[in-house]
DNA sequence: CGTTCGCTTGAGGCAGCTCAAGTTGCGTGG
DNA sequence: CCACGCAACTTGAGCTGCCTCAAGCGAACG
């Protein structure tokens, strides 16, 4: 891939290989993943400057990251379709993912608190994603209130959404982590308007493990247990919720 | 403490127990946390404005909760003086210290994502808060750049710091969890003028178990296995660091 | 067609948990 | 002022859930 002689944002940009430019350029108003990523109470004025703002859309390659830690933070960043994963690392090199990201969720929220990124971010499958510059959203977020609060309310679900990913990692027993794991996923692909008994697992099990703070093996284990007591019926990546009940009684969260 | 028939967010102040209303006015532009509350680049005007925001200043009794899972969202709270802990729980009553929080921390961030609290905020010993109404956080920041860009900072600094935690929930032995914590805490409390060798516990061993993910028995026997080793000198609440470098080889992070 | 990657399953080990007993310090009431 | 009760903590002994190590298998891919 060709370095272009590049100013500011692009230049940063371009030094990530396998991360090319989409040619497309969509309007927010009619995004199908504008629910996720912008307030209901919109106007027509707001929407159009955030259309503006988004000034490029980027295809990032499976496999490839769209951050890395240290890069230099100057956007904030919105799925258009595809998945990504977002880990922080010791420098022993111990790896922890934080979450998965799908469609309509957001990346790079933690580059704002130093001006660099703390995390990696690497896509699952290609995926295509819209920019929106820091500077941009302060700048709209000044004059428009409800977008304003909209991204206040992003970082702090973020909060909250790590809050509850300490409870399952420091209290939680392997089968409820897992439990819990296929439940969040489901629920929020049915939020998508995919099905919600049947769904594709996009990462390994070892990335499984990651998240849920569990070796490869007992997350193996887990599912062939989960699988044998026909809760979900599981091949390979492929899973389908047999017992949505049984899965329920596992967790005691109410899907 | 009586209920008083007053409107809007006073209404549910008073409803907390054990919380009194300070008389003091103290002015931010000479508080001694002002580093930790405000940008170092705010100018005057900016610290007036922030001043008149700060509608009042509460004093929380030790043992008395400052948000409680559930409650309506209006404020963020700054400590002036004194000691909190948040937790996260489940519906079944298991519990997680998400944080401890002290002079200069910032309270109550979670609440900005659903309009509710979702978590509990409790003092461990009598303290004093300042009050940031939300709204007055959003119109100062529609204002000030310097301002608006320190409250996205501080926001986003809690996902890290959350994020920072995980790995550790995650991935560390005992040993290294009750080692990280008590650098962290000595770290902060320097950055605050105390000394970085000692230190007073604030919190039982049940409650840092629950922020580190282990039982009070491993905190109790790996705190007397650091000091058996010479690393640390411990008496009940009163903590004394004898081997710096010790903590360091057990955490692998430079203090 | 061989190699690699992702996954499953088994066997054994161990870090941290559970259960239990005992100590210490502190507030409280006689 | 002492006796008592309680909360916080320490320490020991045994248990267990998850980890480690190891072997094997099927699918993808060059």
């Amino acid at each position: 891939m060709p370095h272009r002689a590049d100013e500011g944002l692009h230049t940063v940009l371009t030094k990530i290989e396998e991360v090319t430019r989409s040619k497309t350029k969509v309007s927010c108003a009619n995004c199908h993943t504008r629910d996720f990523c912008l307030p209901q109470n919109i106007n027509d004025y707001e929407i159009d400057r955030v259309n503006r703002i988004v000034q490029m859309r980027r295809t990032i390659k499976k496999g490839s990251k769209l951050i890395k830690t240290g890069m230099a933070f100057h956007a904030i960043y919105a799925i258009r379709t595809g998945f990504f994963k977002t880990s922080v690392s010791t420098e022993s090199g111990q790896e922890h993912l934080v979450g998965f990201q799908m469609t309509g969720d957001s990346l790079g929220m933690d580059g704002i608190a130093t001006q660099k990124h703390s995390s990696d971010v690497i896509a699952l499958e290609d995926s295509d994603i819209c920019v929106f510059p820091i500077h941009e959203i302060e700048n709209l977020s000044r004059v428009s209130p409800v977008f304003q609060r909209h991204f206040l309310q992003m970082l702090s679900k973020e909060i909250v959404r790590e809050s509850q990913s300490m409870l399952m990692l420091s209290q939680m027993s392997a089968e409820i982590r897992v439990a819990s794991f296929i439940q969040n996923l489901t629920q929020r692909l049915r939020a998508r308007g995919f099905s919600n008994t049947e769904l594709l697992l996009r990462m390994t099990r070892v990335e499984m493990g990651q998240y849920l703070g569990l070796k490869l093996e007992t997350i193996s284990r887990t599912l062939s247990k989960l699988s044998h007591n026909n809760i979900i019926e599981i091949n390979r990546r492929h899973l389908r919720i047999l017992d949505k009940a049984g899965l329920m009684r596992i967790t005691g969260i109410s899907d």
